[in-house]
DNA sequence: AAGGCCATGTAAGTAGTTACATGATTGA
DNA sequence: TCAATCATGTAACTACTTACATGGCCTT
């Protein structure tokens, strides 16, 4: 059910139509709870319908924004969920079921892959990098630092998937 | 459809049913590719039904396993999917959308859930280094490289999440 | 008037989860 | 004989992905 509270919380911050939520998952929430706009439109949906939010007063008619807000409600139903408690989700990784398979067959021309994929962490880290300084230059009162701390979460995960790839091509070019 | 190529891999390793498969699972490929038996099941019937595998002649009957090998053509497929690419899954992660939430109406709880993550992570940590410990404590082939390779991923990731959990848990106590 | 973008959706399919069903074999 | 465990599955549901549909508005 995260998704759900990942959208009361970003309609919090500010109310937002279905697309522009879609746009400011794609550079924030969404770099640790993806969704496309389909899913976003099916649980806006939803959650109009459990009157956790309402859609703003807004000329109505074909081709213009609904803009939703979060009732009270919701945000009642967010305090709830927070206080609550997820297990870690199992870890899926292509990549790492690809090198067992070389393991068991035979290597493949597995380096091409490992390379392509440590430019894309590399692209990736410089994005956080890139917020960090941009967002998180001086100050620090509590939210921000929770944030802060949900950022730093990405750099170093992307930090360690870099570090360990390029170990790994080493190791496996020390052949 | 990488759970279909774990499978192959698992079965090359070593012909077996469904039920051995998924507790192999459990102990190995299961960490980066986890799957409940209802999944290695309907996997398999799939695989059978498109003759990458076959069951090893028993005697049939109700309550005795069906031991499936892998076939020349599932050997073909698996080395085709090796040699080709996949892009890394995106991270879903509730624990970071809860922060996220609580940075917008007002931390709740958290620190109990973050400790909570602290020794999980770290449980799981000991289970690695224990294998770590049993299986590659000497001799270092090709094969063995590349699994030690991938359980390093294991070890490297579940250190990196007890370092930051630590560290965001003395930045919201110095408050 | 044509192309691109804003905006909201439907449809179909795949993957994964949760709950339940059924029978065989084995050991207390 | 009863309970546990081995073993294979079905069913229903939720989440996510991919592809497509539809129309308005704005610019050239």
């Amino acid at each position: 059910m995260s998704l759900r509270h990942a959208i009361l919380t970003a309609l919090l911050e500010r109310p937002s139509s279905g697309l522009e939520l879609a746009g400011r998952f794609d550079r924030s929430i969404g770099y640790f709870w993806p969704a496309s706009h389909q899913q976003i439109y099916r649980e806006l949906a939803r959650l109009e319908g459990d009157d956790l939010i309402a859609q703003l007063p807004q000329r109505p008619g074909r081709g213009s924004p609904k803009v939703y807000a979060v009732e009270d409600a919701g945000r009642q139903e967010l305090a709830d969920w927070v206080s609550g408690s997820d297990d870690p989700r199992p870890h899926r990784d292509a990549l790492l079921v690809r090198m067992r398979a070389a393991a068991v067959i035979g290597s493949g021309p597995l380096d091409a892959e490992l390379t392509r994929h440590l430019a894309l962490r590399r692209r990736q880290l410089e994005e956080y990098l890139a917020i960090e300084a941009r967002d998180f230059a001086v100050v620090e009162d509590e939210p921000a630092r929770l944030q802060h701390a949900i950022l730093k979460a990405g750099i170093g995960l992307e930090e360690f998937w870099i570090d360990w790839i390029s170990r790994t091509l080493d190791e496996l070019a020390a052949d």
